[in-house]
DNA sequence: AGCTTGTAGTTTCCTAGTCAACTGAAGGAT
DNA sequence: ATCCTTCAGTTGACTAGGAAACTACAAGCT
């Protein structure tokens, strides 16, 4: 007879328990959102795009995790919602530019609020010691397993 | 002029980093599971189903953490595979249970094989004890904010 | 019994994202 | 200078999931 080692318990994955609190995390934060007019993928756009002005498409694609194709429909997205200009540098598609509108400059603050607000509610009930604790054991995954989470600096 | 508190990065929001590397792990193991010929969802699906013979299709959702709607297609998916049954007891859509094939039942330790050897290769590098704190804290979340992570047990 | 309400499951429509094919510009190499 | 390759961005086909309307059964109520 096979050796059937029993199965482990799906609770016990923490990649299933990561996904199932980011998601419900990332599900309420869109219901926030929602009010504003945008969605998550766009909030983050928006706020890498409003450090890093003129950034090109490629390299924010690379910073969100997303495909340069989803980039492209994203930017027109916002750049249909008046949020995102487009500065098509020597006219060509080529190495294009993006730049927050002014109407974006003065919904990020706003957004930004929310972003703190949503955060707070879900980790709030955590302790300072352990939201280090938490947000140091994610940065040692995102370096350990070069997700680029993070600006590169 | 306003008070122009400055913008909180998005690198300190615990949201923004817990969705980074969470969709990074799936992605992953996305990945994994395309040999096998089956989603991440369709994997949680059985899983549970292995566990809960007969679960009707309404909790099944809750525990998900997904949308009846959802459930009713990945079913349709799932049962074009061959992989589970719908019983509709009565004959009726109402009240109707599911359950795996003999597919299936044979399926499923191979996908908990891949699924532990994901889970390795994404939280190997954190020692046991980091291990066993980023499981607690995320239980934690989970609990006060009821999501239902878990079995109800 | 005959309504009425509640509820399980399905379906339709829509959105957002991936993938892969395509377009066209930039930059060599000869 | 011309070709060839590479690379940025777009596009179209496709998929998964959410929201809400819809269907049909079950259960009370009178």
């Amino acid at each position: 007879m096979a050796a059937r080692k029993p199965l482990s318990d799906l609770r016990s994955h923490l990649g299933y328990r990561l996904r199932m609190v980011s998601n419900a995390i990332s599900r309420s934060f869109a219901r926030v959102l929602e009010a504003e007019g945008v969605t998550v993928a766009e909030w983050v756009f928006l706020r890498v795009l409003h450090d890093a002005e003129g950034i090109a498409p490629s390299l924010l694609a690379e910073r969100m995790g997303m495909t340069k194709g989803a980039i492209s429909k994203l930017a027109d997205r916002l750049t249909g919602k008046g949020l995102v200009d487009r500065s098509s540098n020597p006219e060509g598609k080529r190495g294009q530019t993006l730049a927050l509108t002014p109407a974006a400059r003065s919904l990020v603050p706003r957004l930004s609020d929310l972003a703190d607000r949503n955060d707070a509610r879900f980790f709030g009930t955590l302790g300072p010691e352990e939201r280090r604790v938490l947000e140091h054991l994610l940065e040692k995954i995102a370096v350990e397993h070069e997700l680029t989470t993070m600006p590169v600096d």
